[in-house]
RNA sequence: GGCCCCUUGGUCAAGAGGUUAAGACGCCACCCUCUCAAGGUGGAAUCAUGGGUUCAAUUCCCGUAGGGGUCACCA
């Protein structure tokens, strides 16, 4: 009896290796091309890293007209959520990073390499342990989990290094017969790879990212296929990427340890291994310590976090660009119009260590984003938030469409737009006085600054009403005007004047302009009063003004 | 604990054996200005630490500390 036979009897029914080798042929590309993939567990969430990972790993393969596919890694059926991959590929289509090959929906896929579902691809990692175990390179295990976790203690015990290994790996020199004669008797059996390494010999490996780095070899004998019949993360990684023929494993560096593993992997199975880069994670600061996003704790760390709060999908892959090639903010400073798929993404320039994860940069980065948008494209962002969680502001926007447009274009549009929107959740605070349903909500005092008499207030909203406001006027005629008005009033015409004579003036034409701006909209900040105005109207400036008045009596 | 990786302002970071150690966000001040936002100008703020190599170290080497990762029939 020999492997042949041993491999026969554990895989009866699978395939020649050569069947695969030659149904997935090397990809024709031009010879740069980079071929990346996403790879995520259908868990029922996708991360910000994850998202982090698939933009990058998208660009890679743009840039270069390689492929960018989606394999779901679902070999793990205790964490399986319902309707998982549905989710990913939907926040994979939301952020602009469809695949050009992989998984499309729950049970769709596109592209000549799949199935790109690990849980769809059980009979070729079985061809391929196969072809371990005949080669003598991979072993049936028949200790039970009990029986690991007891040399595990043990191990402890004697504070020796833990795992199943060299003298400690059990089954590894079970004699073929003995094998086939325990799985004839029914004996349940995993599949563990005969690693041929030495803990006391070093590997040297170079990361597109990280650089040299030196490990021990691997002499885990670790399992490849479970109990279940489904590979193990390690297994599947090498025999699909292998298959996928992908270029560039692009992943998170917690996989950096394993770097060893998956080189014996695809050294003993004949592959030509991958080149690998480990992305180091974004990070958040908590008591002074430093630690992973985390699902659990982070809001931020869902992808959904920032439709809910409404930062626009293009601020956040900007934001997170400018976390992995510190050049994308030279830039687009250099390029403020061009869409981020021509800025060109250099791996070996990104960060060896995590980013602290930092909203109020994201949200500067929103702000521009927002900033060179036509007032239109605000308006439909905002009202498609709004449909989901402002119910009032959608009905608003709605109902007087024509004129929200106005509102979001005042200050917008000009060479230096208004940068105050940072998140579709901003705008309604932003705009609230502009809507009369808002506005009248709004049963606070007036404001008013430096100009407190009643008296006065009344007679400058009363003489501004009577005698200069005409909605004609352009807007030095306006401001002309004001400026008349606070001459009348016996305050400085202008703000110099004023300062330059202190103790003359009891008020200046901007404290006038900060009376009509609290009566047109109870507040003391606002834009250009000149435009708002304009957009409020007639009918609307006089009615307020005159509202506000009668509140002086 | 073993192994591996990392450490430049509050944050993201450029950088090189000799630099006034870039830039961005944030912060502060001033300017502009009808207020705010924006914009402009300026400012405070950084090479974790101890040794060594060197004429010269933040940069190279070693140690220390701190941080992160990993040690599954999870990915």
């Amino acid at each position: 009896m020999n492997y042949k036979d041993l491999a026969d009897v554990m895989f009866p029914e699978a395939k020649e290796i050569a069947y695969y080798e030659e149904k997935y042929p090397e990809r024709n590309l031009k010879e740069d091309a980079i071929v990346t993939r996403i790879a995520p567990s259908p868990t029922g969430f996708v991360h910000i890293g994850g998202l982090y990972q698939g933009l990058i790993a998208k660009k890679l393969a743009n840039q270069t007209e390689g492929v960018f596919f989606l394999r779901i890694e679902d070999t793990d059926q205790k964490r399986e959520v319902e309707n998982g991959v549905v989710g990913i590929v939907n926040s994979l289509t939301d952020f602009g990073l469809e695949p050009d090959e992989g998984m499309i929906s729950e049970n769709e896929e596109k592209g000549t390499y799949g199935p790109y579902k690990q849980s769809n691809r059980k009979e070729i990692y079985q061809a391929y342990a196969k072809y371990l175990i005949e080669q003598g390179k991979a072993y049936p295990c028949f200790c039970t989990p009990e029986e690991v976790e007891e040399i595990r203690n043990k191990q402890e015990v004697a504070k020796i290094r833990p795992g199943y290994y060299g003298a400690w790996a059990k089954c590894r020199n079970l004699t073929v017969e003995e094998m086939i004669e325990k799985i004839k008797a029914g004996e349940s059996w995993i599949v563990r790879f005969k690693s041929p390494g030495r803990e006391d010999r070093k590997i040297r490996h170079k990361d597109v990212i990280k650089g040299n780095v030196e490990f021990p070899e691997n002499d885990q004998d670790i399992v490849i296929i479970k109990a279940d019949g489904l590979p193990t993360y390690h297994f599947a990684h090498a025999i699909d990427d292998h298959l996928m023929r992908t270029t560039h494993v692009i992943r998170g560096d917690e996989w950096l340890s394993s770097v060893p593993l998956h080189l014996q992997l695809f050294q003993e199975l004949g592959f030509k291994a991958p080149k690998y880069a480990h992305i180091a994670p974004i990070m958040k600061n908590e008591e002074g310590n430093k630690r992973k996003l985390s699902k659990r704790k982070d809001p931020e760390a869902a992808v959904s976090y920032y439709a809910e709060v409404g930062i626009p999908k293009e601020a956040v892959k900007e934001y997170l660009l400018n976390i992995a090639n510190s050049t994308f903010e030279n830039w687009r400073r250099a390029n403020p119009e061009k869409p981020i798929e021509e800025f060109e993404l250099q791996l070996n320039k990104m960060s060896v260590s995590g980013a602290l994860f930092d909203i109020v940069k994201l949200l500067d980065v929103s702000k521009i984003v927002i900033s060179k948008m036509t007032a239109e494209q605000v308006y439909q962002n905002t009202l498609t938030w709004a449909e989901k969680y402002d119910e009032e502001l959608a009905t608003l926007f709605k109902k007087y469409k024509a004129y929200s447009l106005k509102v979001l274009g005042i200050e917008r549009g000009n060479k230096k737009p208004r940068k105050d929107i940072g998140k579709w959740s901003d705008v309604k605070e932003t705009i609230s006085y502009m809507y009369d349903e808002l506005f009248e909500q709004d049963k606070t005092a007036y404001p008013y600054q430096v100009i407190k008499d009643k008296d006065a207030i009344s007679k400058i909203l009363n003489t501004y009403v009577t005698k200069y406001y005409d909605e004609k006027d352009d807007k030095q005629a306006w401001f002309d005007k004001i400026k008349e008005l606070a001459g009348e009033m016996g305050y400085a015409k202008e703000v110099k004047q004023f300062k330059e004579n202190p103790g003359q003036y009891a008020a200046h034409v901007g404290d006038v302009s900060t009376v009509l701006r609290v009566a047109l909209t109870k507040r003391t900040n606002t834009p250009d009063m000149y435009e708002i105005m304009q957009v409020l109207g007639k009918e609307k400036v006089k009615e307020r003004l005159q509202t506000a008045e009668r509140q002086c009596q």
